[in-house]
DNA sequence: ATTTCTATTTAGCCAGGCCAAAATCATATT
DNA sequence: AATATGATTTTGGCCTGGCTAAATAGAAAT
């Protein structure tokens, strides 16, 4: 419960604020604690100085609580802009797919830029219209209007040993020529699995989908997130394979 | 056919000059000719002096044609970028009311941030989600993705005589409380009506519809542009009479 | 033809966000 | 303890797109 001695925040935040804000709150899920102004630049793709500026901003906006050269930490506040502007996000993506048909692998891209601009009340009929969904077409759980999310628990596809079976729930949006790769093979978080073969030295993984037997390897195997068998058995159905069913 | 000797327009036009854009087009369609300084000032909201400034970059990017003191036109390349920003308004209206069941007399205040960061695939999508719509849910004509449009000739509902009958085919997105009063009375564009009769001095129109007579006067009567019985032979059905269908 | 009024342009200012370079702090190494 | 290294912050500039106020050009009226 922050005190509100400082700047509060009425009108909408910037997309500059608002990039800067999901930065932020996705860096602070890996690396626990603060996040580094570095990070936050590499992140963005922008030059320390001007996040180092931006930064002394959303301090004095109460989003963030900055302790001079050891990073930032979102503020209640704070992250109440992420939360929203990361549902929107993940609404748009799956409303582009399941509404436009565009294919999942430039939804990100969209999303993007659409997030920033779209009203509370058109996420909310989105919503509506998708049925209050939970999560986005790449698996990724789309926070509560209220401003809750269900990070389940995952582990790369790559750390499952031959023999062990489970399910993709999750991939990164951010890399259009994997979700291209996957889309090819159709699959799709949701998708059921069992490791068939592993080779030496990190390398590819055999896997059996519904019929086919994939090798999956390298950043691929990497990025893909699944749930083990044990832990799978209070999973939702996701969306997207509500959507394919 | 302008020779590109000035500055040739390669990446997006900002929101700012589609705005200025917009507004130069709508003008010149009343005002035949030059658009004035103080005019676009006015339409737009700001300070002569700062659209004098952007006229002149919008002349160096080869958007208008500016003579000192008298004015600016659109160039060809101005009158594309118009022709994409309506289109892409006027599909966004007629998505939001169709797709999501937003109130037609919200739509514009939404597609009007949208439009700005609408692609192109997705205007693509959405057109031919919709089925390649030719008018928005006001009846406002939608320009083709070739940058060609059809403005019918209307008059307003205002200036019939009684005995005269036709087909309401537009009215301004920009007026929520109109389109509220209309809503509430189920008058929408497509339309056919009787005027019954007319009260002296610019008095209220009585006007039957389908089953109901109204009376409508003031600037309700002046907004409603209609095509008199003689010429609506050959106008098409408008998506918002196909939906309600 | 001169005055007067209005439209237009110029000039100077501000805020938001970015970059590059310089200065400062934190820390690890010797 | 002294110094080297890397991270952080500060400073000074730049660009966009607004603003006001003052100067100037054109149009209209006497």
């Amino acid at each position: 419960m922050s005190f509100a001695h400082h700047a509060e925040q009425t009108d909408e935040p910037s997309s500059a604020i608002e990039n800067y804000v999901k930065a932020i709150y996705g860096l602070e899920a890996r690396r626990d604690g603060a996040v580094s102004t570095t990070a936050l630049a590499t992140r963005l793709g922008l030059r320390a100085g001007s996040v180092s500026a931006m930064i002394k901003k959303l301090n004095a906006l109460g989003i963030v609580e900055h302790t001079r050269y050891h990073g930032v930490q979102l503020t209640d506040s704070g992250e109440r802009i992420a939360l929203k502007v990361i549902r929107k996000h993940r609404l748009l993506e799956l409303f582009l797919v399941e509404t436009l048909g565009l294919p999942w692998d430039r939804v990100d891209h969209e999303a993007e830029v659409l997030e920033h601009h779209l009203s509370d009340e058109l996420a909310a009929l989105i919503a509506e219209k998708l049925g209050q969904p939970t999560h986005d077409p790449h698996g990724d759980p789309i926070p509560t209007a209220e401003g809750t999310v269900s990070e389940g628990e995952t582990v790369a596809l790559e750390t499952l040993e031959p023999g062990a079976s489970g399910t993709f729930v999750r991939v990164s949006d951010s890399e259009p020529a994997m979700l291209r790769y996957l889309a090819e093979r159709r699959i799709y978080p949701g998708a059921h699995f069992e490791v068939v073969d592993r080779q030496p030295f990190a390398g590819p993984l055999s896997v059996r989908f519904d019929n086919s037997i994939q090798s999956l390897g390298g950043g691929l195997a990497r990025a893909m997130r699944c749930e083990p068998q044990d832990a799978a058995a209070d999973r939702h159905v996701t969306p997207a394979e509500e959507a394919r069913a």
